[in-house]
RNA sequence: GCUCCCGUAGCUCAGAUGGAUAGAGCGGCGGACUUCUAAUCCGUAGGUCGUAGGUUCGAUUCCUACCGGGGGCGCCA
């Protein structure tokens, strides 16, 4: 328990129960700008109580001993206790995280099975910047569900099936497959793709074409699915290709394509007809969860089969649930999907439970974000009006970083130089990202993302190279100070320990609401109280010997930190830039 | 029409289970580089937290109703 304010919530509870007589009392302690931590709890107890919130706040302090973490108490305003943690207690928690493995953040009290799905892009489609969102954030989570010890399983549910399908292999054959390969592996995807629905939309002889191939593909035709199985994989190649650039831990071996649950969709609609749950409407086969209406505010059915026989994205995503909780063991679904897709999921929820699928302990969750939007506050959009390739977007910020790191540190070997601007362009993208509220759309805007002051990921990287620096000048081995109590002294060393105790708290806050945006902002936080204890306080120039190791403990341990949450993000952390 | 999400400083955004004077960055203004990377730091100005009610000792946070913006609402995914 690294966070020193958890330590003394843990320390007033039993107090606060024990005046409460004997129920659970939560002690309320909270952050303060006034003093370290101010606790609230005795002013909900008061009113319980029949007494002056004051006077319980003493009655708390009389019958408890915060000496060993606490410089100081004091009851203030109404009734808040302020507390000043002790420096030599915040200097033993901070050794003692130092000597952790995960820097002081707690490990999952039970060890889940968690599947992670998310980026989805389209077989034989670009992947846009809407990609990115889903790839980045799921990424994301996927690290930090691991570093706090759960099992994960990353699920890539790619757009490999379906309707669309039938006109791709008529083109594929059009155009001649040395070509269409040829095509898709440069990754203009989005040209085939479009050719293909020109035609499809304009010749009614190849939209016949399209029909019968749909038709002979989901029946299992081999030449057809041959047809398929090149259009896929010229597309997977493409896509792994993004990942590594992007540098997310998607592999090939992460797919679970739409396809993978094809030979199950018969299987769920005869599991939902023995459950009594389907319905025919309209000639279709479907269930009516509770409390979805449509227009006409009558019951609103999720679709299982369609009426012509064929089933529909539900249908599968149905299968999906079925092969993560009873396959795969999943206690925890997280669906990285745009927050459009909220209804549907909830319905997809909403039936799998009334079906009796998923045990009420297995959590389905929608980890929903909103758009990137361009600088006129529409969705992100190309010079031509296109939605941008994220390929392309990469590329770009790696440029425009290379640039910075020319200007800025021009000494670097070129060698260096271009992959210090691979990690810089490539963490401003994802830091971008990552940094709002998921929820919400975001404005992409070069300038400030690359600007490398404020909320950004260079500042953040700048900061832990600033750290490097100094080991490196000074000749330091950094494992050698890491024993060193550090004297908490002046107040920029105080308040930079402090942060560094509190990232168990941001990786679990994170954790908590999915929100990869609180661990930036705890970062953010970290690295200005870093900059600001750089100014204040010279390391290698400082008073004593005793305060340099004390300092360089310091500098150790926030390098440490900052270099794990970045790589919780999946942002790197170069030692020079 | 029903329903979900959003609405905080000029701009871009933080504000966990309600807690004492609402925070940051950018931009503005004013300072700090013979000193561990100034890609930095320090100071300052700037807000009826969309509006109106309600619950509470206390509301940016919870509830209700409006106003504005966006999404969803049966055989596309």
């Amino acid at each position: 328990m690294a966070d020193p304010v958890l330590t003394v919530a843990e320390l007033l509870r039993p107090v606060f129960t024990r005046i409460a007589g004997g129920l659970d009392s939560d002690p309320v302690v909270r952050r303060s700008d006034r003093a370290d931590a101010q606790v609230n709890g005795s002013l909900a107890l008061a009113k319980a109580l029949g007494k002056s919130p004051r006077e319980v706040a003493q009655m708390v302090l009389d019958a408890c001993d915060l000496s060993k973490v606490c410089s100081a108490t004091e009851i203030a305003g109404p009734g808040f206790i302020n507390v000043t943690f002790s420096n030599e207690f915040l200097a033993r928690e901070l050794v003692a995280a130092a000597d952790d493995v995960r820097l002081g953040v707690r490990n999952a009290p039970a060890k889940l099975k968690v599947v992670v799905d998310y980026s989805a892009p389209n077989v034989a489609k670009e992947m846009h910047v809407g990609h990115l969102r889903s790839t980045v954030i799921g990424d994301a989570l996927v690290r930090m569900l691991e570093f706090v010890g759960h099992s994960v399983v990353r699920e890539n549910h790619i757009g490999d099936w379906g309707t669309p399908f039938g006109m791709l292999i008529e083109h594929l054959i059009d155009l001649g497959e040395t070509e269409a390969a040829n095509e898709l592996s440069v990754g203009d995807l989005d040209s085939f793709y479009r050719q293909a629905r020109i035609k499809f939309d304009s010749n009614d002889e190849f939209k016949e074409r399209a029909r019968a191939r749909v038709v002979l593909l989901q029946g299992g035709d081999d030449e057809t699915l041959r047809m398929w199985k090149l259009l896929v994989g010229e597309s997977t190649r493409y896509f792994d290709k993004v990942y590594q650039t992007l540098g997310v831990l998607l592999t090939s071996d992460d797919l679970m394509g739409e396809s993978a649950y094809n030979p199950l969709l018969a299987h769920v609609v005869d599991r939902l007809r023995a459950s009594g749950l389907i319905e025919i409407s309209d000639g279709a086969e479907v269930v009516f969860p509770d409390g979805f209406l449509n227009r006409e505010n009558e019951p609103l059915p999720l679709i299982i089969r369609k009426t012509d026989g064929g089933y529909n994205y539900a249908t599968s995503d149905l299968a999906c649930v079925i092969d993560r909780v009873e396959r795969i063991g999943a206690n925890v679904v997280l669906y990285v999907v745009g927050s459009p897709q909220s209804q549907h999921l909830e319905m997809v929820a909403a039936v799998s439970r009334r079906a009796g699928w998923v045990p009420e302990s297995t959590e389905l969750t929608h980890v929903a974000f909103g758009n990137v939007l361009g600088a006129d506050r529409k969705i992100l959009k190309s010079r031509s009006g296109e939605a941008v390739k994220l390929d392309a977007l990469l590329t770009e910020s790696v440029e425009r970083a290379a640039e910075a790191v020319k200007e800025k540190n021009a000494e670097l070997p070129a060698a260096q130089q271009a992959e210090v601007a691979r990690q810089i362009g490539i963490g401003a993208v994802k830091y971008a990202d990552l940094s709002t509220d998921r929820i919400k759309d975001y404005m992409f805007d070069w300038e400030r993302m690359l600007a490398f002051e404020g909320n950004t990921s260079p500042y953040l990287q700048y900061a832990h190279a600033r750290i490097c620096s100094i080991f490196r000048k000074a000749g330091i081995d950094r494992a050698s100070v890491r024993r060193i109590t550090p004297t908490v002294e002046h107040s920029a060393e105080r308040a930079l320990t402090m942060r560094l105790l509190q990232f168990d708290t941001a990786v679990w806050d994170t954790l908590d609401k999915y929100s990869p945006h609180r661990l930036c902002t705890y970062l953010f936080e970290l690295a200005s109280e870093f900059s600001s204890f750089y100014e204040h306080c010279p390391v290698m120039r400082a008073d004593s010997e005793e305060q340099k190791m004390s300092r360089l403990a310091l500098c150790d341990f926030t390098a440490r930190v900052m270099e794990q949450g970045l790589a919780l993000l999946g942002i790197e952390s170069p030692e020079q830039m």
